[in-house]
DNA sequence: CCGATAATGTACAGCGCTAGAAAGATATTT
DNA sequence: AAATATCTTTCTAGCGCTGTACATTATCGG
């Protein structure tokens, strides 16, 4: 069970160190009949370099972090699959770190958790705003996701809720809809990530010449589906009418589907649905959910892309990228009425 | 950007690197003044230790390795979520590595890969046999999950299948089901997973007196809920008559659900279904899906137990764990019919 | 056949931190 | 006051690998 160190396979095929490090490392000027010998060693000894020892030695640890509110939550799980396929493609290994949205946990991730553990972090905060992430934003390279916070000197990745929701609704009146409904307004919300998409459901009504009725925002308590569905049930049994409803949640699209399901309106016929993520989720409710859709190959390059200028060494400003988004059309608000 | 080191903050506070060391590590024999002092200066410098250092002389990294097919797979992503907490609880970093079922990805985990970077790894096999299993188990601790393989010498974990199949089927007997199905038989399937829940259903068939009708055990072709649909709705077309499903898997089961929806039965009405793992899915289903649900944070629980021992030293043959498993009661399979 | 250039190989000083040995200080006992 | 016990702090040898500086051996045109 002792470990085989570098030393040791020197020694048995007779050569420095350096030379075993040569051929681990396939340095091309090593002769063949010694890489040879130095391989058998290897095989022999079942040599595995140690890799905090290396790097120690380099400096690089060839890992990066992602730092996320839930691991399972469906946009989360879908997104580090997402990353880490792109970081083995770049030759890192992901460590994923769980804030459960907790202020102290995100601060954690930030201060002294990481140090010479990763050569990157990126960080979906939920809670930490701003001027608190300017503040604790030390050596480590870092990536922003969302909307929560922006600080001029961090690099920061996120989609354009405006114009997704805007789109979102556009399809809705494309479709025949006049009287479409967000949900859903949150309390607990304060990553700005509602507003954003609440406002460009604004500007798609502005454009149709549609006032906005207050009565079609419903509010929900919390991000669940459960929320969703009462949100909605309710505003049924109050009476409102309304044919369309964007919401800014595959969860509570979810919800909204089974409240409407109960009080026996047919999606899309009486009231069409779109989410938001587009999540496995969106596959396999009945009927399946249209979707507002974030490239998350595309959020997840351009997180990379701008993490590894960091790596290498960028110092300037904090970069704004805005990654794409498109609408998948399904079910639940097909493209005609 | 230079890194402060220890020895930076030993001179600043005009100590020796031990006695910062000591103050980091809140050693308990430092003079109160000049713990203050050392305090000081780190704060002064904002040190941090870097941990790859530490690892190296210690050898010990803190962290362990959490191998699965799918980051992004309900189960697994849950079952990731639990790892994580139990891991942080004692204070250990998970570093999740993505097999995709990949029978190559699946021996790198076991080889080279982890080499001095990690002090165990838990590892859900799909490809890998007992045999490769055993013939690649080389130092690093490692604990098994799943039905795929189970090596003498090697530590592992699983639900009992068959009984908790058993107990699905039981439930769907005691609703007054008489013509049960399960959906599916895979071909793709090698883990032995899907035969121990077929005996378990079988079990159950022949504890109730029923003789089973093999025109009820449905096939499909993968792992989706697409390939779920279709199987039901082939069978349903073929005029196969049922009236209770047990799905292996909670996809299978909203596929089920789906098909038995498009032909106009009514669940659990005409037709009972039980899923299979719990995941979050069966609670956002319509109706609600009554699922197997394995005791995840059991299963967590032993696995990290049987890790830390083999961390901290034991070298026996392997120790294979049940973790226990409960069926969650929702709407599609109630308890009264 | 020689000096110059390229190809191979060796030696060894770190990377930053830990922890045990040893030394220095202070308190307690006889 | 000497002797012993108890704290407190310093010293320093690694942990295993990398990369630079340097030594040695081929290769080759003229």
């Amino acid at each position: 069970m002792a470990r085989i160190r570098l030393i040791d396979v020197a020694e048995l095929a007779g050569v420095s160190m350096k030379t075993v490090s040569n051929v681990v490392h396939s340095y091309p000027h090593v002769a063949p009949a010694l890489r040879e010998k130095v391989q058998a060693a290897i095989d022999q000894l079942g040599y595995r370099p140690n890799l905090t020892a290396r790097r120690l030695a380099t400096g690089k640890t060839g890992m990066i972090a992602l730092a996320i509110p839930e691991i399972d939550h469906p946009y989360f799980s879908e997104l580090s699959r997402h990353l880490a396929e792109e970081a083995t493609r770049r030759g890192y290994r992901v460590i994923i770190e769980q804030t459960l949205s907790d202020p102290d946990l995100e601060r954690a991730v930030l201060s002294d958790r990481e140090a010479g553990l990763v050569d990157g972090v990126i960080f979906h905060p939920v809670r930490m705003e701003t001027l608190d992430i300017a503040r604790l934003d030390a050596g480590t390279p870092l990536v922003l996701l969302g909307e929560a916070a922006m600080p001029v000197m961090t690099d920061h990745v996120m989609i354009d809720n405006v114009s997704a929701a805007l789109d979102a609704t556009r399809h809705l009146l494309a479709s025949g809809c006049r009287r479409i409904a967000f949900l859903g307004v949150i309390a607990a919300d304060i990553t700005g990530s509602t507003n954003q998409r609440l406002l460009g459901y604004q500007q798609g009504l502005l454009e149709a010449g549609i006032r906005l009725d207050p009565e079609l925002v419903f509010t929900a308590l919390e991000f669940t589906a459960e929320a969703g569905l009462s949100s909605v049930a309710e505003a049924i049994e109050r009476g409102v009418h309304f044919d369309g409803v964007v919401c800014r949640d595959d969860r509570f699209a979810i919800g909204a589907l089974k409240a409407l399901h109960n009080s026996g309106r047919s999606v899309p016929g009486d009231v069409a649905v779109v989410g938001w993520d587009n999540t496995f989720l969106a596959a396999y409710t009945s009927p399946t959910l249209t979707s507002v859709a974030p490239k998350k190959t595309e959020l997840v390059a351009a997180a990379f892309d701008l993490l590894e200028e960091r790596i290498a060494g960028y110092r300037g400003v904090g970069r704004h990228m805005i990654a794409g988004h498109s609408l998948a059309v399904r079910e639940s608000a097909p493209l005609t009425p």
